[in-house]
DNA sequence: TAAGGTGCCTTACAACGTAAGGGAGCGCCA
DNA sequence: TGGCGCTCCCTTACGTTGTAAGGCACCTTA
C-alpha cells in the first residue's frame, strides 16, 4: 500500500514547532513524548534521534518561543531608553500571551538558551547608553525580573473554572469573607479587573503590567540623573 | 517482638512537617509518596489516608511554609508603611531562604492557602491605612509580585553546579561570549556577586531584593502623595 | 461480645521517560 | 555490482511515578 502521503521526514525544528503546537492547543501539561510523537505521526522513541531527552525538547520549546521574542522586538527604536524598552517589553508580552504555559515553563528551566543573554545584553546595552552605570544597569535588569520577557511570575495561576477564591469555600460565605478580609473585599469590590483587559493568569493583565512597568522606569530615571 | 518504639500515629500535621523536611534536606523533586512514606516508616498508601492525593499534599506544603511566613512577620509594628511592609518582606525573606524550593513550588499551584489571603488583607490594610486608594494599593500589590513572601520569581534557576553561564560551551570561550555579550560581560565583569550576600537562586540576592523593594516603595510613596 | 469505624497495608495498574537494540533505506566507493 | 556504513525510525522492555480497590488488625462503643 501506499505510504501515508505526508510522510515528510522529521527533524528537530518540525518536532519543536509541534510541540509549541500541541502545548498552545492543549496546555503543557499535554506535552508528553508519547502524545507529540502521536501528533507527528511517529512512535516515542523517534523523538529521540533527534533530541536527546525530554529536558532537551523543553529548552527547545523555550528557545523557539524566545526567537519569537527576538524577532518581535526587532523594530523598536527611536525615543528614550525608556520608550524603547517599554516597547520592547510589550512586544515581548504579545507573544506570551500567545503561549500562555511559557512563563511557567519558564520557571521549570534550569538552562537558557544563549539567544536570551544576547537579549539581556542588548538591554544593558541600551541602559548604558543612556548613561546607566554598569552597577545601577545591573540592579534595573534585576528589578525588571521577567518583564523583559513580556510578563510578570505569578504567584499563583488562576483557578480552573469559576471564581474560586477559596478553595472548598462555597458561594454563600461571601459574608464570612469579608469579615475575614475586610480590606482585600472593599478593594476587589472597587477594582473589578476589566473584562477586556488581556490577562496572562491572574494578576497580570495589561494595566498592571504597564504599571509595574512604569513604576520601575520612571524610578530607574530618577536614579540615572 | 516489640513494635518499632517510636510508633506515633500518623497525621496530616506529622506528614507535612516530614515533607518540608525532606524538601529541605533532599529538594523538591525528592519528595515522592514513597520516599516520605519511608521517611516515615510506612507505606505509600497509607499516606492517602490523611491526605486526598498528591496536590493536597503539595498544597499543604505550600500551607505549612506560609504558616511560618505568617508568624515571621507578626512582631512588625512602628514606622510608617513602608518601613512596616520592608521589614515584613524581609521577614519572610527569611523563611524562604530556608526552604529554597518553596518559589518554585508556589509557581506549579493553582490554588492558594487561605491563610495567604489574610495575610495579603493585612497588606492591603496597612496600604489604605496609609492613604493609598483602594485602586493605588491593588496595583501596589501587583507590583510587588511574590516579594511579600520575601523572594522574587526568579526566570531562571541557577545552573547545578560551577559558574556554567552557557551550556555546553567550555570555559575557554570566555574570549568568544565578550565579542558577543560585550556589555553583559562588561557588567558583570564590574558586578560580580558579594560572596557573602545570601542569594536565593541566581538574581535574587540579598541586595537586589532590597534595592528591588525600595524601588517600587519609594515610586509608589510618590504616588501616594 | 458483636459491630463498626479508624488507620495502615497489599496488590495492581496506567502513564510516564527512556535504555537497548533492530532493521529498512540510502549513498558511496572499490 | 556488491557490500559497507550511515541515517532515521521502530519494537520491546524496564523502572519510577501516582493512585484505585480492597483487606486486615485494632479500638471503641453498645
Amino acid at each position: 500500500m501506499a505510504a501515508k502521503a505526508s510522510r515528510k521526514p522529521l527533524s528537530r525544528e518540525r518536532v519543536l514547532a509541534a510541540a509549541v503546537a500541541l502545548a498552545d492547543a492543549h496546555g503543557i501539561q499535554a506535552l508528553t513524548m508519547r502524545r507529540l510523537a502521536d501528533d507527528l505521526h511517529v512512535e516515542a522513541m523517534s523523538l529521540y534521534y533527534h533530541l536527546r531527552d525530554k529536558e532537551a525538547l523543553l529548552d527547545g520549546v523555550v528557545e523557539t518561543v524566545i526567537a519569537e521574542v527576538d524577532i518581535a522586538g526587532l523594530d523598536v527604536d527611536g525615543g528614550d531608553w525608556r520608550a524603547r524598552l517599554r516597547e520592547q517589553f510589550l512586544a515581548a508580552r504579545q507573544v506570551m500571551l500567545r503561549h500562555p504555559w511559557m512563563p511557567g515553563l519558564l520557571g521549570t528551566r534550569r538552562t537558557v538558551p544563549a539567544s536570551v543573554y544576547a537579549y539581556y545584553d542588548s538591554i544593558v546595552g541600551t541602559l548604558v547608553g543612556a548613561g546607566f552605570s554598569y552597577r545601577l544597569a545591573h540592579r534595573a535588569l534585576h528589578a525588571f525580573g521577567s518583564m523583559p520577557l513580556g510578563f510578570v511570575q505569578e504567584i499563583f495561576s488562576p483557578a480552573s473554572a469559576g471564581g474560586s477564591m477559596e478553595d472548598e469555600a462555597a458561594e454563600a460565605d461571601l459574608a464570612a469573607m469579608a469579615e475575614a478580609l475586610p480590606h482585600l473585599t472593599s478593594m476587589l469590590a472597587a477594582e473589578i479587573h476589566d473584562q477586556a483587559d488581556p490577562t496572562l493568569g491572574w494578576c497580570d493583565s495589561q494595566v498592571e503590567f504597564e504599571f509595574t512597568l512604569d513604576l520601575l522606569l520612571d524610578g530607574l530615571e530618577r536614579l540615572r540623573r
